[in-house]
DNA sequence: AATCATACATACCGGTTGGTATGTTGCAAG
DNA sequence: CTTGCAACATACCAACCGGTATGTATGATT
């Protein structure tokens, strides 16, 4: 038998572990990776170090565990699936970005986004964190590249599209506009600043 | 009489102030603002915290000292003052690409750009910190619409550019291209960034 | 029923942090 | 000549950090 009729309390280890990884994903996004507070993050979820340090051996795998675990799937789920069998990549974008200019209050542009975040602290400083960070980012300019490839052949996007580095300056300018808006602190930057990557993308047009 | 014939030991405040400054400066580049160790800077300069503590109030204040008297000097020499006076902003700024990605072995690729890495790190956190780079920002923002505003009226640039979005997707899309590869620490992909980049620059022709 | 490993909780530790209080030196004014 | 303040140096401190060692409850195994 299992135990089906558990609520939280006594045995459930890939829930704490869960738990660890949620709070440990939010303490790192407000405060960053080195400033995130082992004893903060404990003390959102209620466990203490005897339940971190069983699942984790430090904090740096912590951290990595929170790139591939917490981070990869969200990003996956926002920005990858939409992308992923698209014959019109810049009308999928498109899309995407007025998704993203349509929310009323982006949190990305009060903490900015996760990856980036932590691709800006860690990886001049810790290189597994910048493997790790690079792995992330690299399959998301490489989903942009494909849907770019895919449009060349659908007739979508210019022939003489670069759809490697194109990826690559759509995501790079993507994320520069999250992070000015972030230190901005203005959702109307942060749209028109989309705005206007969305006009790059028109001139990728066909 | 002042004191004309003093190498550097007696008494210097001014310049013991400028090299815990660029000492800062440098710590604060490598490891950020709230990883950068007072000690360590101290070690750098071969001072004592009775010094630093003389001269500023506390750390943060020494932070935004860093911004102001350091970081601010440094970008206007490298990208206010060439689009100062121009009236071709769209040369200007390729001619400024260029020779960033012409530079062997940017120091940009390795540590990123200072502005951005503090903005990254700092705005969500501090919001002290936020205005004073959100200054800078602004400033460099300003520099290029009004430089597009004089290419818009010299001919230079299409009439229907929004100079305001269109600059500070510009200053975005250079400081997104700088932290991807920092995070790729690739000069090659830095350079290929830069180059989309440029070609957006092109699709602001007249 | 006894055993044993898993899944935690608790208490503790050395090291580092930013910051302070006190001391010392030197130049300049009175 | 001495007084006084600016410009540092030295010693010290409480707080917090990540990490560890130990203890304990629980469920599964034999």
């Amino acid at each position: 038998m299992y135990d089906s009729g558990m609520t939280t309390s006594t045995k459930a280890p890939d829930l704490t572990r869960q738990k660890l990884l949620e709070a440990a994903f939010g303490e790192i996004h407000r405060n960053g990776f080195q400033a995130a507070s082992i004893t903060q993050i404990l003390c959102d979820t209620g466990l203490t170090k005897g339940a971190l340090y069983h699942h984790f051996p430090d904090k740096k795998a912590l951290g990595l565990a929170v790139v591939d675990e917490v981070i990869r799937p969200r990003l996956a789920a926002l920005m990858f699936a939409p992308l992923a069998d698209t014959r019109q990549p810049l009308a999928a974008m498109q899309a995407l970005l007025a998704g993203k200019a349509a929310e009323d209050d982006p949190m990305v542009v009060t903490l900015g986004c996760p990856l980036n975040n932590l691709m800006q602290e860690m990886s001049p400083v810790d290189e597994g964190f910048r493997l790790q960070l690079n792995g992330v980012f690299e399959d998301w300019v490489g989903v942009v590249a494909a849907a770019l490839e895919r449009g060349k052949t659908a007739g979508e996007v210019r022939r003489d599209v670069e759809a490697e580095a194109t990826a690559f300056f759509i995501v790079s300018a993507l994320e520069g506009c999250v992070g000015m808006s972030k230190n901005t602190q203005s959702v109307t930057a942060y749209r028109s600043c989309l705005a206007q990557l969305g006009r790059f993308l028109d001139t990728l047009k066909r």
